[in-house]
Order: structure tokens, then sequence, then C-alpha cells
DNA sequence: CGCTGGCACTCCTACCGGCGGAGTGCCAAG
DNA sequence: CTTGGCACTCCGCCGGTAGGAGTGCCAGCG
């Protein structure tokens, strides 16, 4: 079928372009891919590709290189997740094992899947939606300023420093802080915020500002799972993306520094749970367009807790990339799911 | 005196140097500056300071460029700070007022920074010595594992896991709890270890595994100052640091993500007041020959908290950006002050 | 003694033209 | 539909050249 072999064609000229990162033509692809055929049909399938958009040619008379749709194809039909090597696997477990903290999980991550794919590596801490409630606490900072911290059964603490009107009566505070663990500890943090709602009702009038300006603190950690940190590792990677130099890497270079940027890079996908890979231009953010991510949600159980990926230039190797990322996503799901 | 006009020479070919990235040759420096001598006269000056490792040329027959030793001198006594410009002290304070939270400030400082010095901004989080105890508490995580918090009248919360061989009796965590804090609230953080020595006495022998391994990590966390977080922004000013790229690019990268390396970088300096500059070979660290580090602490009344600083190329705008420098700590040293 | 102009020399850079190679598109034949 | 052949295009490399910037040295002058 002709059509079989064009797909062939593609797939060659894909691999061969990773891997030399040089245009293809059709008298080396022949030599390298034993295709039962000559340069010349070569050449017919590659214009007819060229047509459909898959393919395109820097210059007239060269070589030809894989577009974004052509990669897209190449994922989507193409290729296999490639298995990692058993050194590489073990290479997870030692590198990942021995981490306690989850600072430390999520550092050892992204540090173990940049230096696997020799990419940009991004993690983002795990959501606190799974986890629960633990203790909640009450502070005052000065008269006029206190810090609310919340502390979940993950071991993940967060703080918000709330400013009152006029000094926080001590008594309240007590008061306060002893119903906020009451109506919350043991609960899991999605449904805490609805324990808290008739709240306010229980105090007078003139305690209502502090415990309301308290309360939406603390709904405000509860809730804001999607304002989690992200953490990355590998920019050093960059300066391999390509020799052509200022043009491409100053603008990643920049969007890496945004956290938006980056959660929503992670975020975009639709079904966490699997393997996401966006192309080039898909990336929707100008400066990212010469770039791939290839992202997945880890976590425990079935239940997405955050994502992580790996960002590289669109000539990546996408069957290695997607193998190394999900395989560092399902250890690092078990071991978050364990602790 | 001959002595003096070859400094100013030296100043000239500085300056000359950082503003046009080019070797600079007699001729042009007798245009640009008015040195009342000829591109002769000149020459002879540039040949003894080359003598002297002030400058070097690239290659025979091409334009002088400064040494790390050059620049050295020109920081030490050729140079005076440039105080900012109205509109730049106006554009610190805008941007950082409004800012409360600590992380906010910290984060807007290193934005602000490596905006107004166009390059690469290092900042420390505020040390804890300055700030005291403002709670600690104690829960269960699992049945064997424990966490403990440090929370200071700053804001900071610091944050441990304890493992401990069997479960924790509820009433001996209580019992701890109040000891702990009764012992060290209120406390500065450096006393507040001298506080804890014979708190283990109180307890029975039993008791006594819980008791040190909550100590341990509670002390980990007093102590734990030099330890403290860096965050950094305008990697992407790294480009502009020179066109031979990968050669000087890649090692930075590198190096800037490793916080011990930054640490280190802003550490070094000998009087944490005064304004330090580290130019190229002097940081000894390899991938850093290109770069220099202008670095100060920062904090309230004398008493320095932490540090911040820049770290950029070699042939940098000293006088701009010491001034940059100094002008943000100094600035974010009030605001810390305040809060 | 220091400054100056002149001069020969070096070396880098940019520019140009030619050449070879890789690759293409097209066509006619199998 | 495939194949070999062929003419054409275009890039990249090479070597040689011209120009320019800059230097070092020297002899003369105040």
């Amino acid at each position: 079928m002709i059509e079989d072999r064009k797909l062939e064609v593609l797939r060659a000229i894909v691999e061969d372009y990773v891997s030399t990162q040089e245009p293809v033509g059709s008298k080396a692809l022949v030599e390298r891919h034993n295709l039962g055929v000559s340069p010349a049909t070569i050449r017919n399938d590659m214009a007819a590709l060229e047509d459909e958009g898959y393919i395109a040619q820097p210059h007239t008379s060269a070589g030809r290189i894989p577009t974004d749709k052509g990669y897209r194809l190449f994922v989507d039909r193409l290729s296999s997740v490639k298995p990692l090597s058993a050194p590489e696997r073990r290479a997870i477990q030692t590198f990942l094992d021995g981490a306690m903290d989850l600072d430390d999980i999520v550092s050892r991550t992204v540090r173990l899947l940049a230096q696997l794919t020799r990419q940009v590596a991004v993690v983002q801490y795990p959501s606190l939606s799974r986890s629960s409630v633990r203790h909640v606490e009450i502070l005052p900072l000065t008269t006029t300023r206190l810090l609310v911290v919340l502390i979940t059964t993950t071991g993940r603490v967060e703080q918000r420093v709330v400013e009152t009107a006029s000094e926080t009566p001590e008594v309240l505070l007590g008061e306060l802080r002893a119903q906020l663990n009451a109506a919350t500890v043991g609960v899991r943090l999605e449904e805490a915020a609805g324990r808290l709602t008739d709240l306010p009702q229980r105090f007078t009038a003139e305690e209502r500002p502090f415990v309301s300006a308290v309360l939406s603190a603390l709904l405000e950690s509860l809730v804001e799972e999607h304002e989690d940190r992200v953490v990355l590792a590998g920019t050093a990677n960059l300066v391999r993306f390509g020799p052509d130099f200022p043009h491409s890497i100053s603008p990643v270079l920049e969007a890496l520094e945004e956290q938006m940027v980056l959660l929503r890079l992670l975020g975009e996908a639709s079904d966490p749970a699997v393997l996401t890979v966006r192309i080039g231009s898909e990336n929707a953010h100008e400066g990212l367009a010469g770039t791939s991510v290839v992202s997945v949600g880890y976590g425990s159980e079935g239940e997405t807790l955050a994502k992580l990926g790996v960002l590289g230039p669109t000539r990546m190797d996408y069957p290695g990339t997607m193998g190394a990322v999900r395989a560092v996503a399902r250890y690092v799901g078990k071991i978050v799911g364990d602790s």
C-alpha cells in the first residue's frame, strides 16, 4: 500500500532528523532504512507528504524536516512509548528512594527527570486535595496581623497572613482555633471548606469581622491547590536545543520564569492521567514555538495529585522522552502514595 | 603625573569596553575621552598597563580589553557607585510597596533587581536569627512519624519530619508541646536552642527517645538559618552575556541550579554590610570565570538578615549595577524591618 | 624625560567567486 | 506504480584578496 509506505517514510524522516538534526534527503533515507524501493520513489512520497503539510524543506533543494503536523502524526500513530532500560529503571529507583521530605521528593524528581531526558524538567507539587486537615493554628504576629497556618496529613504546611482592623482578643483567638480544628481536623481538604460555612454564626456580631477574615484566609489555603508551586531543572540543557541561539533560547528562558506559564503548560491537557504531548505551536505561547512539552499526571490509586513533564525542542526523541516521563511519574506516584 | 594618566586610561578602557563590548584601541580612546594627549602617548601607557597585567589583547594588533585585575582596580579606585535616577527610585518604590507576604517581598525583589540591572538577580530569604519563636507545634502524621513545626515572629514557618521507633503516646505529645512552647516562645531563635538543653531531663527514661528526636529536629530548624532558600530571576538575561555562547552560558546555568553555589556566591564576602564585588576568577568556581557577582547584605537597623546580589558578565557596568544593588538592598531592608 | 608624528608591520574581518555536493523535480521507460 | 536518468538549484566551503584597525618602534622636539 502506498499510504502505508508514506507513513513509513514520515517515520523514517522524523527518526533521522531527530538523531542527526539535519534535513534528510531521499537517498540517505533508503540507505539508512531498508525500505525496499528506490530514492526516486521516496521522492514522490516526500512530495506528497509535503503537499499534505507533514514535512517541509528549509530551502529549495535541501532535505526535508518534519513540521509540527508531521511530529503530531508521528507521536499519534507512528511511535510507541519506549520503555526504559534496566539501568535506567534502577537509576530512578536509587535516586528517588531515600527521599522522605516532600520537598526532597519533588526536588529529586525534577533533577532526575532532567538528567534522564537531558531536557528541561518541570514538576508540580502534589495537590492538596487528596490529603486532609491535620491541624489549624492561628497566631498573632503583630497587634493587627494574624498568621493562619494549615497543616495537612501529607506534612504540607500552608500559611497566610491576615490583617485585622483592630487587635484580636486572646480569648476569641483560642475559641476560634478550637472551633476551626473541631470542624476540620481529619476532613479532606475539598470537603473541609464546606464544614466551615456556618462558623461565623457561632460568634457574636463584633467578633464576626475577625472570624471571617481568618476564615477567608483559611479557605484560600484550602482551595488554592491550583496555584501550586512548580519547580524546574535542567535549564542548562536548553543550549542543546539548537545552534540558532539567541533567537530561540531567550524567550524560552523568559517563559520558564513565569510560574503561570509553567502551570498552564502542564495543566492544559484534557485527561491528566494520560501522557500528553504538545508540539510546537500547539503550546499557544509565542516563544515556545520551537518546543514541545511531554506531560502527565502522577498520583496514587488512580487519583491525580499533580503533574510533571519535560520541555524540549520539537525535534526531540519522543518515544524515549515519553517513556522516561511515564516511568518517573509512575514511580513518584507510588512514593507519594506511600507517605 | 604619568601614573594618574595611566589610571585614567584604564578607566577609559573599562568604560568603553563595557559600553561597546569590543576591544578598544588608542585612537578611539583619545577621540571619545578628552585626554589631552596623542594616541601614541596612550599607546605607551597601554603597553605599561599591559605589562602590569591590567589589560590584555585578544590577539596581536587588536585593541585592549581589561583583565580581571584591571576590573578590580577599576572598582576599587576608579569608580564610584552610581546613584539611581529618580524614575528608577520611584520604580523600586512602587514595585516593592504593596508586598506584604514575605514570599511576595522576596519574589518582587528578585524580579525588580533582574529588571533594573538586566542581569541575573539572586536573593536570599531573610535569616531567622533576628526573629524569635512564636509557636512550636508537634503533630503525628502516621503512627511513627511526627511533624515538628516552628513558627517565628516574622511569619516564617519551618517544618521537619521526625521518625520515631514506635508510636508516640498522645499524652507525651501534649506535654512535650507545652514544655517546648513554655521554654522557647518569645525567645530569639539563637537563644532558644540554649533554653532546651535541660528539657530531656524532665522526662522519664522511656520518653527520652521521643523527646530527643523531636528536640533535634527543632534544633535543626532553629540553627539552620544558613541553609536558607535562595531565589533567582533574569536568567533570560544570560543570553546577552556575550556572543560566545555554549562555551559560556551552559556552565553558568548549571551553577545557578545549585543552591549551594548560589549561597556561597552571596555568602563569601567578609563584611556582609558592605557592598562586595567578586570579579571573574575571584569567584573560584569554574564556569563562573567570565562572570562577576555584586552582592550586599540587607536588613534593618544595622543587622544583616540575608543577602542579595546580581550576577553578570565581568564586562558589566559596575557603578550602575552597584548602585542598583545597594538601593534595592536598602529599600528591602526597610520593608523587612517594618514587618 | 616625556610627548609626538610617522611608518612599517601584523592580524582580523568581510567580501567575492568558484566549486563540489546533496538534493530535488520531472520525464520517459519498464 | 516504480525506476533510472538527467538537468537544475542552492547551500556551504575554500582560498585569495582588500581594507581597516591597531600596534610597536623610532627619531625628533620641547
